[in-house]
DNA sequence: GTTAGTTTTAAACGTCTGTTTTAAACATCA
DNA sequence: TGATGTTTAAAACAGACGTTTAAAACTAAC
């Protein structure tokens, strides 16, 4: 098995970056995890920053790909006609079931996925997020305005924000969800999960997708 | 002046931790910015994670304070009872004014604030957020308490997790304020500004802590 | 069985990191 | 003025980092 070195970095790799970030965890500590050589990264993945992308290509690309096939399949579906509140809703659900759907194939992917964006929105130039746009954009622009049908008439740029908006809560529960779902086991001794999480958020979100818009811009 | 050495090292420190975050700043360019010697900052402050307790608590501190303030005269004020969504509003625009006092004096300080949090709540053993929470948490569970209360009803879990949602929206914005704000003005050359971002957000968050309840935990 | 191409190995490279050291400059007060 | 304690200065330290090298170990085809 002659990829078996790929995957295992992979793996490796995946963990340790859902758990402690992309600059904080070595390609030292991912290849003795891997049982693999130190300069395997390099020679597969030509640099650490290769690696970065192929590890969240692995899952970006199924992402964005089993969403726009439901979303398609949304739009394909007889309409009945339901107000605002159940389409989105239903679309935001979409979009938390095609997490979980590459999520179950790759544990620490949805961690991996919170931290890219967070760094990605995070550097002072967006040469991350230039690059997640311009690869997987599309889904999400889509996803965007089968969105916005349902929500309060406002100008482009407020719908930006307000996109970000509930991009924050999706991203900052999943990238802490690690240390949330502790606590919650520590304190309240309950057995949740990253699924419930997911299905938690969808009512949040379309509620505040739906708050009125305050002013103008 | 002997202490100017210890502003300038935090104002530069602040500025670059903003903008880089804490493990991705050395103290080499925060002392080069800050025009001041090497050594300095292990001698003032014992070492680097002594400067960024230093700074972040410069304006913790003050922002604290101020709600905590803020949040006794609101309760003390004559209460025409408002609906939820009223109180939810004035609650979490105390919250948002607080934020920018302190980061009227403080420019960058919300940046570093919004990487504080999602730095403490991403590190597999919580020890910055158990930091946060023994120094600064009671403020902010006074602050839990009255929003509680005009929110639907719920177990403690349920609004545990409400709460860290509502806390998304907040601190993603925050710490991606910088790109957000650049690609609005490239994209709908719109001059928005961080004060605006906090007022958008309330009316955002009210709705998402009004949000029903789903399931059981 | 030899060759050609690919993968793995161990060691080293140069650079950057936070921190320490030792001496010099400074301030403060008797 | 001289002594004392504090702050700055330049240099070096030990360690970690990503990456490269050159040889060894494989694999596959002829």
């Amino acid at each position: 098995m002659t990829s078996s070195t790929i995957d295992r970095i992979l793996d490796a790799a995946e963990a340790e970056f859902a758990a402690h970030g992309f600059v904080e965890t070595s390609v030292r500590t991912i290849t003795t995890k891997a049982k693999v050589n130190l300069a395997a990264v390099n020679y597969h993945f030509g640099s650490k920053k290769g690696l970065i992308q192929a590890v969240t290509d692995r899952f970006l690309g199924p992402l964005t790909e089993h969403l726009q096939f439901q979303l398609k399949a949304y739009e394909k579906s007889p309409h009945a006609p339901a107000d605002d509140e159940q389409e989105l809703r239903l679309l935001l659900g979409i979009l938390a079931r095609s997490c979980q759907y590459v999520a179950q194939q790759n544990h620490h992917s949805l961690a991996v996925f919170a931290r890219l964006i967070n760094t990605a929105y995070s550097q002072s130039q967006g040469h991350l997020r230039k690059h997640l746009t311009f690869h997987y954009g599309a889904s999400f622009v889509y996803f965007m305005k089968l969105l916005r049908k349902h929500m309060p008439i406002m100008s482009n740029e407020q719908f930006f924000w307000r996109f970000h908006y509930l991009l924050g809560i999706l991203v900052f529960s999943l990238s802490s969800s690690e240390a949330l779902l502790a606590i919650c086991e520590k304190e309240y001794d309950s057995s949740g999960s990253l699924d419930q999480i997911m299905a938690d958020i969808v009512p949040v979100m379309a509620s505040a997708a739906q708050a009125p818009t305050t002013g103008e811009s």
